[in-house]
DNA sequence: CAAGGATCGGTAATGATTTTCATTATTGGC
DNA sequence: GCCAATAATGAAAATCATTACCGATCCTTG
């Protein structure tokens, strides 16, 4: 497992917005959207401006310690990333749980499509949303 | 090759407005944003207002006539989908230019990860971009 | 301790999309 | 063909997430 720190070095100064922004996307564990994360902030305590958050997150996506989907409304949400592997998930449109899946098989297959298309520097989305087991008995 | 009336038996009334821009979208081809669709509207003479091109692009991902997909700023980009099934496509990040990809490796993907999740009424969002190469060329 | 540069945060700006609501056009029934 | 019911339109205003500004503040280095 990873700690902050090891985020912290890779965007700059060590400042204590960043690290509480840091550790807060950590502890969420899932994914969460900037404006979920500052409400979050603000409401344990911490002194952190909207703005901040959105440049820090920025920061560990430019870093590769986070991962970025769009919802449905198209607001972006963040998930910290552990691992240094490019990683899909399964998010529940519900309540947001999301499960780490299997990729290799989706990896290959833009690989080769990239390959026979003649196209330069491609890169990929791929999203997965459903219905988690507890959401699903919920409803 | 499907007809624009095919479209717009699909999504209600038969307007002037809902038939040409349908036809501006069929002409365009590949993927375009709401306001181009709508600038484009507009030089050739057609009167149609921006909040109707929204409405109509809705209805047409709702009937399953058109695909979406979201450009690096967040903007939703259109394209007519000529043939019922699910399409997947290489879109070029320079021009907009897009060719349809082999899609059925993803698809089985997705259906087995859906298949072996517990979730519910999973549902996938695959983008592939790149530079074509005729902008790779001229860059 | 001072200077320089990175960082912060409140606010205003941006840009796409949606809503509101009064007006207009289409459609089905006569 | 005519008419009322109702869906569709459009101009402007409202939302919403995200970004740009910019003066104030905080590190860090010398």
């Amino acid at each position: 497992m990873s700690e902050p720190a090891d985020d912290l070095d890779l965007i700059g100064r060590r400042t204590a917005q960043r690290t509480s922004v840091v550790g807060a996307l950590i502890d969420h564990g899932g994914f969460v959207g900037a404006r979920a994360l500052h409400d979050a902030l603000r409401t344990q305590g911490a002194r952190v401006g909207l703005n901040t958050v959105y440049r820090t997150l920025a920061a560990l996506v430019e870093a590769g310690r986070a991962d970025v989907v769009r919802d449905r409304g198209g607001e972006r949400l963040f998930r910290h990333r552990a691992f240094p592997e490019h990683q899909h998930y399964l998010l529940c449109r519900a309540c947001g749980l999301s499960t780490p899946v299997d990729s290799e098989t989706v990896e290959t297959w833009a690989a080769r499509v990239a390959d026979i298309s003649g196209f330069a520097e491609v890169e990929h989305t791929v999203e997965l949303t459903g219905l988690c087991p507890r959401c699903r008995a919920s409803s």
